[in-house]
DNA sequence: GCTTGACGCAACCCGAGAGTTGCAATATGT
DNA sequence: ACATATTGCAACTCTCGGGTTGCGTCAAGC
């Protein structure tokens, strides 16, 4: 869980990243060379990150007619994530309040 | 909001902060020092770490006597970045559902 | 059969950041 | 007064990752 988390946080800390993954969300569905026309950077940067986003399970790759392959969003390591960032504020705020019982007692 | 977030999940990317914060969990404030000497890693090292934790609200700075310089957790930026997931994996979700929405008609 | 468009792979460039070493300043203890 | 300890700043190294260029390959259309 920790892994998949870091994956996360180590994709969405890259602004192209970030673009890649609004214009799946803004426009669906679509291929590095669809991206690459929207997007200023090149097929093959692209590419790489689609590998990365691959191995962090954001996106899955689909397999088409033509040789052509879409890729799709998919939130399940988004929610993972998040749920890691609650449990660790949970945990900051917990010894806070550990700290704070300690100094009023 | 988005700028908060980003600052989080690249605070979070690095593994050397990701030590930090924990250690910072586990054991109460301390100084890049004190850090330094948990930590594999140099003091000079832990302080650029903690000036970027400082910049992105994930820590605080406290004076206290003798020039130690203490620093504490700070949980509100990763609830902020914890909204933003759920805002963006919403979103996701509902362009998912509006295109099943979409076939299905 | 030949062109066209799209994907994959490899090599290369380059800037940013993680880490170290070194030093100056400052404050405390004896 | 002097030694000790802690912090801050600056310069330097070096690895890594984002980006590009180039090329080979494979499927579809004419």
């Amino acid at each position: 869980m920790e892994a998949v988390a870091e994956q996360v946080f180590v994709a969405l800390a890259d602004p192209s990243r970030r673009s890649i993954l609004a214009a799946l969300a803004s426009g669906g569905p679509a291929t590095a060379t669809d991206l690459a026309n929207r997007l200023p950077i090149t097929r093959q940067a692209i590419a790489k990150h689609l590998t990365l986003l691959t191995d962090a399970g954001l996106v899955t790759p689909e397999h088409g007619e033509r040789r052509r392959v879409r890729f799709r969003l998919h939130s399940a390591p988004m929610q993972v994530a998040q749920q890691f960032l609650a449990a660790m504020a949970r945990d900051w705020d917990s010894r806070l309040d550990a700290l704070k019982d300690h100094l009023e007692r």
